[in-house]
DNA sequence: GAGTGGTCTAGACCACAGC
DNA sequence: CTGTGGTCTAGACCACTCT
């Protein structure tokens, strides 16, 4: 359904087109319930900025006024959206959009908890950012061609001062045009926060691989462990909207005073 | 609410004992939403075994009336405890409890997947079981007493004839009375559907504590692999109905062709 | 008190599975 | 055709937050 190029419109004149889009229930071959519809269109408003990270949407009512069906409907896209990070809840105020300015979300995306004791927010210790050619790996995981301009970020994480996680960042040169190492180390906060404020991509999900694998001289160095110890790899591939892949990331772990927790539901 | 105990009592007699302790709305302090009442009534009915993995429950306008709730209401709670992965929703069927006995279900407990080429069940090979007196760490993670019975299960799980994973298995005694190594060898499937089928206990949620170790002697003796060989190492502990750890297992994992998946959403 | 999300109800109709 | 879950509506009332 929908599938125009709406680009940046929005407010009222927008909302009476995508009304007229709307596909009431009966029409049985290719059915898509309304609050499915509904999801979309509050997607789309996401996508295109119209209510930003961190910022309150309209209430339900006024939703639901605007897209002409039920508040029931509303709520029941609004659920969805909820259950999927992209929207926060909250009785008696509102419903906001979802931002990685938050602890928990943060740790949604840092796995690594230290062994006795609370989650931390490690610093971050650049090691490089530059631009380069993408390497042929790199391109066919963010859906690029091999050799267009990608960003490379290496940097390292300081639990209790020592030195625990070596992260390679790659990120497309299009999207993060105007990135640069000053930039990265003056920004406070989140580096997901940095991605969603200052260059309009949200991280909605990503998908990790991990591997133990044996630290090599380079690595060793880095982290102040012997050639050969056993480190957790971890490779993550991001996703914004539309699963689109917009990060790919690799990261060493040293997992002595550290593990990476998992839940299985 | 309603935390009597009620055993194996089930049918009309008991619904009408859990009709009257429902509280309705308005009764502003210690506020629990009728659907979370109804929620609990149908986790008593599974964990009592009113219903069993795989059958169907009764259907939505049923529970309804032996509530004395609308359908809405029991809806919601049946929807929260299909998003829990307690129950499992078949548009046009009904609704049914979630079993081990399910591909779906177990490639929700075994993350580790081969580098190319879909999920795979690979053959599992009981090396040992034995019943022991708990050690203090499995105890205190199962809730024991140290020195209570438990059980411990070694075994390995062969992918496409390599030997890849080696788990240590304890089970509290008292629930796991009368399993031994035929009971394991003769059981065809996966060893969750042994424990639900044939013990009673469903595993429903667990925790994984991950780690990259360097092999020990014995291990990589087992495994096929140089002594020092990094290796996944998997802490879990797995949950039952009321949040119960029922099980610690122990896992290292070879991680050269297959690797341990994580989605964070 | 006003406004928001949260709960609960009753009823209508649709899509799907199985007889 | 019947019964199941899935969608949608309209309306009432409650709990929470902020002014």
């Amino acid at each position: 359904m929908n599938a125009n190029a709406r680009d940046t419109n929005q407010g009222a004149a927008s909302d009476a087109e995508q009304r007229q889009e709307l596909t009431r229930e009966g029409s049985s071959p290719t059915f898509s319930p309304l609050y499915q519809q509904i999801k979309a269109l509050i997607t789309q408003s996401l996508q295109t900025g119209e209510w930003r990270p961190g910022e309150i949407i309209p209430s339900e009512i006024e939703l639901a006024s605007r897209f002409k069906v039920s508040q029931g409907t509303v709520r029941k896209a609004i659920d969805d959206l909820a259950a999927e990070n992209l929207l926060v809840r909250r009785q008696g105020r509102g419903t906001f959009v979802a931002t990685h300015h938050e602890d928990l979300v943060q740790f949604r995306f840092l796995r690594l908890v230290p062994d006795s004791g609370e989650q931390e927010h490690p610093p971050s210790r650049l090691i490089e950012c530059r631009r380069l050619r993408a390497p042929a790996e790199i391109a066919r995981q963010l859906n690029l061609r091999a050799g267009d301009s990608v960003i490379l970020i290496r940097r390292a994480l300081d639990f209790s001062d020592a030195p625990t996680v070596l992260d390679e960042i790659w990120l497309p040169g299009v999207l993060f045009r105007g990135l640069t190492a000053e930039r990265l180390n003056d920004y406070k906060g989140p580096m997901y926060g940095l991605f969603e404020t200052e260059f309009g991509t949200r991280m909605i999900r990503a998908v990790e691989k991990i591997r133990a694998v044996a630290a090599d001289e380079a690595i060793a160095d880095l982290l102040k462990v012997p050639v050969g110890f056993p480190l957790l790899n971890v490779e993550r591939v991001s996703y914004t909207y539309g699963d689109r892949p917009v990060e790919v990331r690799r990261g060493w772990y040293v997992t002595t005073r550290h593990y990476y927790e998992n839940e299985l539901s």
